[in-house]
DNA sequence: CGCGAGCTTGACGTTGTTCAACTAGAGTGG
DNA sequence: CCACTCTAGTTGAACAACGTCAAGCTCGCG
């Protein structure tokens, strides 16, 4: 089943907005020929394999990243201990705190299907934003509607139970990321794991509840949501 | 004892940056007097006392408030479950989600202290962006500065256990809000716990382990931190 | 003086992690 | 072509962490 637009902006809206949509961005329209010039002429193209690391937390932060094709994770890791921020899909920008807060990135990506990015210079970005109030405004959006989507994961794992949490996942991955209910996994249990703040054995342990309950059909990384009802029950329940 | 300001800066800067500081915002020199004349035209203070409501999550969000003075909390609440996202002190924004994703407010607040505000008219705020870049690009820095912060609390109560998160709220109240080692806590114990993801029963129970081991001293609203060090552990570990 | 909200403690049950073992598939080198 | 290894996935049992419930306490305030 393919999701009409508006699903995406009825009923249940706090669940669903946990991940990252991908958005035709009028990012780069509010730009000038000029501005765009200059931003053009430090940008690089770059191609990464599914698996590959784009950048790492803690390096020094001399570039913004625009995701031109993949899927990406965003991710914070200290001391062996893995926390997913988000699934970017194409379309979305990596770096953006470092704009404003230190020189340095703030998380690491990697990507999670074969990806190509553009590699702008930061120093551009800010001057642009500095002398284009429309296209700070539009980086202003952009960073508040991530802090929104970050709310509700924040509330996700820090107060519903593993159930609740993972159907939370399935229904952003569904909605928007693949924006189908059947769909090919392009992550791990791990994966899986990390971005519901469980053990790898607990979201295997629940993905197997729902299958055994017939709410979804799990084999290998085929995934397909069978009563999408029920998965939404479970997350508003928690 | 009190901080000095390079404390701020150096060592374990990850574990300290969970709360907003009070700092000393430039964002409103960026406008030339005439704007500042638009903005201040509509412009009205208001006051609260302890304990009331300045807004509610959900509700129509005409306004930016701007905190003058005293201490704020913000917070999602969803079906009884409340999660304190941030304490604010005086220099902070509230409702800047509001400039980019819906007109509502995306989470209440509630003054913790006698409190005074500026409510700015929020149509007047986002015009002053589109024409100004400079407060533009302020207003993202904001943002992405809250945006840093809310990674490392989403961290903290995602990946640790209760001591950590219980000494990394200790610590960030200490460091940014009252600015010493020992201080008269002006939120309850429910609080505290709403600001960690625990019961309330747990951080009532955790604030005495810390007391049996000489680690705070905590008689009523009073805290006084005994051993930095060993509070710093505590967070370090998790 | 009594009431109610916040605070505190202990006993108990649940939830979720850890550990260990086992399986399946995907390279890798002889 | 066959061991060999490595990683991802899976399962069960034991255990620890944490929440819930119930009861009693304290203190400010009417």
């Amino acid at each position: 089943m393919e999701y009409s637009e508006d699903v995406f902006t009825t009923e249940n809206a706090r669940e669903i907005h946990c991940l990252k949509s991908p958005k035709e961005t009028p990012l780069f329209k509010r730009l000038t020929p000029e501005e765009t010039e200059i931003l053009n002429k430090n940008r690089i193209q770059l191609s990464f394999k599914k698996g590959e690391i784009i950048n790492k937390q803690g390096a020094f932060a001399s570039n913004i990243f625009f995701l031109i094709k993949g899927i990406v994770k965003s991710y914070i890791e200290i001391s062996n201990k893995n926390l997913i921020l988000s699934i970017l899909p194409a379309g979305s920008l990596i770096g953006l705190p470092s704009l404003s807060v230190d020189n340095v990135f703030h998380y690491s990506t990697k990507a999670l299907v074969d990806t190509d990015i553009y590699s702008y210079d930061i120093t551009s970005f800010k001057n642009l934003m500095r002398q284009n109030a429309l296209f700070a405004t539009e980086i202003t959006d952009i960073v508040n509607n991530n802090m929104v989507l970050l709310y509700d994961r924040f509330f996700s794992l820090t107060q519903k139970q593993l159930h609740g949490r993972l159907a939370d996942i399935i229904l952003c991955l569904s909605y928007k990321i693949y924006k189908s209910t059947g769909f090919e996994l392009c992550m791990s249990r791990r994966d899986l794991a990390e971005l519901t703040g469980m053990s790898t054995e607990s979201a295997i342990r629940i993905l197997k509840d729902f299958k055994d309950d017939n709410i979804i059909d799990i084999t290998g990384k085929r995934l397909e949501i069978l009563q999408l009802d029920k998965l939404k029950r479970i997350s508003v329940t928690g």
